[in-house]
DNA sequence: CTGGGTGCAAAAAGTTTGCAGCGAC
DNA sequence: GTCGCTGCAAACTTTTTGCACCCAG
């Protein structure tokens, strides 16, 4: 936090907006969030934040480093911020909830991608679906 | 293959139609494929092929247990037959390259989920990204 | 003031649906 | 002959784009 992400934008030339301002809070506040959850979030402070401006937003919050996305499934991308810890996604393909995991988990595979495959995991992307322990309590007797 | 997926289909009360074999020799000869690439395939034999009935196709492909599909990136989903041997996905956020892996490289992580979160991993449905050994030759020196 | 940003609406892209006619059985 | 399947076109959903006006700097 040397500097403020509003301090980087004016240098790059971009404008300090209150609608930037908005949809970076509702990033934050969501932890999670769609396109349209996150426009939403930020209409129920100001109403009138158009959703081609969220979308825009986002694109330049990524551009920045500020916020990243993951593809989670059928729907739309989700949005969480990237100055939270990295952390694999577990999508439950029967209630859809999502659950944070530690990337620590999914050390070994990319270690045997990187020396296998010499493929470079991008582990914050990685999103694991399957069904989640309220959802699948299947009985193993 | 006690039973053709033809008569698969009638014991359902399906029709079988030169469409849906169609539909089903483009996954197969594809390997990989968007509904869009599907239907392009189709057409090289036959003109005429609808793009929504391969979507249709699809659906019922899926739900006979012939195809899966997965969610590889921003684009449309990517279907492939689902005789072929489960795999994880490497996507290459570069390239766009989808590499096939044995989902063995992933027990580690599918038994830590199991065990910690009691999350059942749908493995055949892992998407890995990251880049790809030709695209990120990283000079580790 | 200047020029990037925003809202609005239309365009694109991907997918689904309604309906009339066709063809598998 | 029956009824599920198909093609076509329109509707829908999600995302992008063009443009005139507005406001951050």
């Amino acid at each position: 936090m040397s500097e403020t992400w509003q301090e980087e934008l004016r240098a790059k030339g971009y404008r300090v907006t209150p609608q930037r301002q908005l949809v970076l809070e509702a990033v934050t506040n969501l932890e999670h969030g769609t396109p349209e959850e996150i426009c939403a979030e930020v209409q129920r402070t100001a109403r009138g934040v158009n959703i081609s401006t969220v979308y825009r937003t986002l694109e330049l919050l990524e551009e920045l480093g500020l916020v990243k996305h993951a593809h989670l499934g059928h729907g739309p991308p989700n949005y969480h911020l990237a100055a939270e810890a990295e952390h694999i996604h577990l999508v439950c393909r029967d209630c859809g909830t999502v659950n944070d995991v530690d990337p620590a988990a999914a050390s070994g595979l990319a270690e045997r991608l990187r020396s296998d495959f010499g493929f470079e995991t991008d582990v914050h992307h990685l999103t694991v679906y399957g069904r989640c322990k309220a959802c699948g309590p299947v009985p193993t007797g």
